[in-house]
DNA sequence: CCTCCGAGTTAGCCACGGCTAACTTTGACG
DNA sequence: CGTCAAAGTTAGCCGTGGCTAACTCGGAGG
């Protein structure tokens, strides 16, 4: 009857699976923030183009080019020479479910009192990182505290 | 007064500022899991040796080595080839920085009524990304709600 | 005291995501 | 309708952080 010992394997094994998982979200962040960002320009501006994008993520184009072809391969954005940046179906979901995810992490860091801008930019980095059980967690409380913030 | 085109260069100024800070957060994390769990081995078990950080990180034992060289260059770990990994001071500091980040976001996501086992998940990913006034907010409301979850 | 196994290390590979410098293309305007 | 600046692309570099395969070292047992 090792169940201590057992125990102790099954702890250390799921503290492994924890760090697989945000590694594993690391590798799908930049996809995330590129779609969303590629969705919104379209949506404002009726195109999204490179050097926009550089601006906004605080980059050189020259990585947004590198970016975009990895995005490419993976069937999220198409992009020819010298056009303006498009989404396919899958990115545009997946831009429309990290855009979800984003204003949800907003809203619930106002809610529970801080402000605005440091909202958007803890936001921004916690997106990534929140299972659905904490997302709806987040969504409870918003919804109790509609006006909180 | 072009303050409609000022206030939009400066939205995206922030938007690019956010993301940069981002990407700066992930240039840590390695680092903090790292010298927290080392300590937290060595307050345990009086040592902290290459595989069982392999073992609980979910990598191999030639990615820890890598790792921990990096570490060194960085002074935040002393490796000797075939002995125990030890923390300089300033790792030392790091890890206890660290820890009360990561037990306040956990202690936090349970509060708000998330399992203990899906707050420890989700605290990994989160706590390389938390401000700290947003790290107060969770602390205020964490003091509020003392036996909340 | 020697052997040998397991822990640790090293070498070499890969993808991601940054950069600069040099180049090409586009399209606006005289 | 030609020119040329701005936008975009390409080439080549770097560090991080994974991996496997092959090696070396240390210490426990015979």
């Amino acid at each position: 009857m090792s169940s201590a010992r057992e125990s102790a394997a099954a702890e250390i094994a799921q503290r492994a699976e924890n760090f697989r998982r945000v590694r594993e979200a690391h590798q799908s962040e930049t996809a995330e923030d590129y779609v969303e960002l590629i969705a919104e320009l379209i949506d404002r501006h009726g195109v999204a183009r490179v050097g926009e994008l550089a601006e906004r993520f605080g980059v050189t184009s020259a990585t947004v080019n590198n970016t975009l072809r990895r995005l490419q391969r993976h069937e999220l954005v198409r992009i020819e020479p010298y056009r303006d940046v498009a989404l396919t179906p899958a990115g545009r979901q997946l831009a429309r479910e990290a855009r979800e995810r984003h204003e949800l992490v907003r809203s619930f860091l106002i809610a529970i009192g801080v402000d605005p801008e440091t909202a958007e930019a803890d936001a921004e980095g916690i997106e990534h990182h929140v299972s659905h059980r904490t997302l709806a967690a987040f969504r409870r409380f918003v919804k109790r505290q509609p006006g909180a913030g």
